[in-house]
DNA sequence: GCCAACGTTGGC
DNA sequence: GCCAACGTTGGC
């Protein structure tokens, strides 16, 4: 299978992208939901990801590249299920995707973003992602 | 095994 | 601040 691509999640005053940037690197941690951990699970070497930026701005900022595929989430009790991926920045969008953007675009209406509003960490199709980067080109309205 | 109660996420 | 969606817990 070649390469995937997911949409993560954070709340920006928790975890934002410049904090990701700052840092170099980060273990994606905290997530206590088992279909997100699935996805985690699911990841490889290289895959990308959208940084998204949940509750304050609610939109896709960055772009993520995995370097380390899944293992135990150093914050949560030793011996439950809970894993973790590392990630890199790879670059910012050039103007934030919203979520009111993919909501109006009927391209984009069916991720799993919008299907399943409360999932941390989602797929995200290759025709979807493509669609967003060419999107982030330029600005919103 | 069902389901009511409760907690959390996240958009509005 | 509210609420919809969804997950978890616990009584039965």
């Amino acid at each position: 299978m070649g390469k995937q691509y997911w949409l993560m999640k954070s709340e920006p005053d928790a975890y934002s992208w410049d904090d990701l940037v700052r840092d170099g690197s980060g273990i994606w941690d905290g997530v206590r939901n088992h279909t997100a951990k699935q996805n985690m699970q699911a990841m490889k070497v290289g895959d990308e990801a959208l940084f998204y930026h949940s509750n304050i701005g609610k939109e896709c900022v960055g772009i993520m590249r995995i370097v380390e595929t899944a293992f135990p989430d150093p914050t949560a009790d030793a011996g439950s299920p809970w894993v973790v991926v590392r990630v890199e920045p790879v670059r910012p969008l050039a103007h934030p995707v919203s979520l009111k953007a993919i909501k109006a675009d009927p391209r984009l209406a069916d991720m799993e973003l919008i299907r399943q509003s409360r999932l941390s960490v989602a797929p995200v199709r290759a025709a979807e992602w493509q669609h967003i980067l060419k999107r982030s080109e330029q600005p919103e309205d």
